[in-house]
DNA sequence: ATGAAAGCGCTAACAG
DNA sequence: CTGTTAGCGCTTTCAT
């Protein structure tokens, strides 16, 4: 219900009865200003709702702290959680959230970098949609950048990341530990460093087990759910099925988990065994329960925020890398049940 | 890595050895220049790579084209189905979207509501934390206010929800239709008019089909969690225990499953089957997969642009209510699977 | 303690 | 076509 236009500091002053710079005083400096003429710019104030039009303060001041975060898909949790760590921490410093979503499309990225950069945000996380693509638009940001949980082809700005080797070479350990040989992956896509080196992980610790990879164990998806969901049903009607599957994102997995779930004959912990990258919500919810290789998600979101007040605050500072380290959550779905010999028969019944 | 300060169109200017109009006419209405002018202060410009200051560009023209979001909570997918529906279309037509997660805090609310105020946003799509707390505030609000999801006390504004009545309704009818009589609810907070409404349905179609409501199976949740999973364990223990429970949000839904789970004698479909309100992304893993009264969400947000784009174009235009049916997602979760009366012996071997 | 005035970086008439 | 000039709404000297 807009009402009458906007009113000004000029039209606050000529109710008061005072100049428009000592309205500006009550607001900003009120100690400079006699208590009388406080209450008398206080009541024309709000007599009319003054509110003061932000984007004139900031052109007027240096304009106001701002951080912008850009990340690829906010209805990941995944990310949406690194918003929310970003969120406490700055709202706390009284500094503004600005968040883009991607879409996991570089032309969008490159908007939203731009947008940033015309508001002059004092810092800007980069949760990035591809390693290369706006390199260039990166390098020319005035303001203070950390690259969070997928590296950038050239690494000259401060990163938080999941040690990913670390991690997919632990889920591996870990259905290698459970006595599985044919193990498979569903990585992600060729871009996307942090598959890539989850994926290195599995083949290291594939080979450090002198366990052979076969070609066909080697499913490279998109990290949406769709996609572990084929290639999950590709792997589950290989002639010679792998007894375990290392899923390497969140999406996947759940696309994975459906597509045991449709299959016949099969089921979680009868005839194929999972672990996922990244904590999903319902790991808890299926039998048994979904063992996963889990990513500190808050945790990014903090201490990218942290690198970035550091840097607002040095900008000289050395580039900085934080890689912290996976949590296992172990509960179950690494191993398969006694019964899986009978699964054949007892589930066609 | 900060460079050198910013430029400004006066460096440009003087770098192009023309005047500060120039260049801005150059950026803003290139058809007025002469085309060897335009080279030359283009040259200028990226030499530099100027990036136009937007909070100086704001105060000049009329500010920028700017829609607000303050929703309760980014990590649940349903509000964050609102971000992205809104921006699907706010993209297109080149406005900007400013999100702000009100963390389910009146304060934070209000702060972020304020703050699009200061920016003169041009339109507010608003879901409630409470639904009188911040009244006052939203009648200061120069611009086009819609409510999504959660109605707020005085209805005075455009307001865009889903069918919970309709929906509350239906998915009781649902177990009904499936032989249960003894059907209990988890409920969300009293301040949620959803909740509320959502209730009102399950109470009528309980009613109309001359079933009672026993005290003890009306449970009120707080949408999270955990009060699912709590209120759950509640309702499975009571000595006469329901046979089917109607959960009231995703969040909620999650934690009943989870308590059923781990309830010893039971399981879905076996000795109590369950329907949840909102679309949850394992519906399809559990097994029985569930069945969900399902909210077109991104619908939400693409509706709720809709009315704010037609009330800054017309002010004056009449209050709108936009009603969406939810949608049935019949999966087998609504009723008990043949086994059901030998739960109890098979499963405590 | 207060007002006048300059300036933030940019846009948009208004003259030539 | 281009430069001069007057704002936009606010903050902040600099006087008084």
């Amino acid at each position: 219900m807009p009402k009458s236009d906007q009113w000004t500091m000029k039209d606050v002053a000529q109710l008061a009865g005072v100049s428009i710079a000592t309205v500006s005083r009550v607001l900003n400096h009120p100690e400079q200003v006699n208590r009388k003429t406080i209450e008398r710019v206080k009541a024309a104030l709000d007599s009319v709702s003054y509110s003061p039009n932000g984007w004139a303060q900031a052109t007027a001041r240096t304009g106001p702290p701002l951080v912008g975060l850009v990340l690829p898909d906010i209805l990941n949790p995944f990310f949406a959680a690194v918003y929310v760590g970003m969120n406490e921490v700055l709202r706390a410093q009284g500094i503004t959230l600005w968040m883009a979503d991607s879409q996991n499309r570089v032309d969008y990225e490159r908007e939203a970098l731009e947008t940033l950069q015309r508001y002059r945000a004092q810092g800007i996380v980069l949760i990035p949609t591809h390693s290369s693509a706006n390199l260039a638009t990166v390098y020319k940001m005035d303001a203070a950048v950390c690259v969070v949980d997928r590296k950038l082809q050239d690494n000259a700005w401060d990163l938080v990341v999941i040690d990913n080797l670390l991690g997919g070479r632990q889920a591996t350990q870990l259905l290698i530990d459970a006595g599985h040989t044919r193990i498979a992956i569903i990585t992600g896509p060729e871009a996307s460093t942090s598959a890539n080196d989850r994926y290195r992980g599995y083949l290291s610790a594939m080979e450090q087990n002198g366990l052979t990879v076969p070609e066909e164990y080697v499913k490279v998806g998109d990290f949406k759910q769709f996609s572990g969901f084929a290639l999950g049903q590709a792997l589950l009607q290989l002639p010679e099925r792998p007894t375990a599957i290392f899923s390497c994102n969140n999406l996947m997995t759940m696309g994975l988990l459906e597509a045991i779930r449709a299959s016949s004959g099969l089921d979680l912990g009868l005839g194929v065994a999972v672990v996922g990258f990244d904590e999903i919500p319902i790991a808890t919810l299926v039998k048994p329960p979904l063992t996963v290789v889990a990513s500190p998600v808050k945790e990014l979101g903090v201490q990218a925020v942290r690198l970035i007040l550091e840097r607002i605050e040095n900008p000289e500072k050395g580039r900085e890398t934080v890689l912290l380290p996976p949590q296992l959550m172990i509960r179950g779905s690494e191993r398969l049940t006694k019964s899986s010999q009978s699964v054949t028969t007892s589930s066609s019944q």
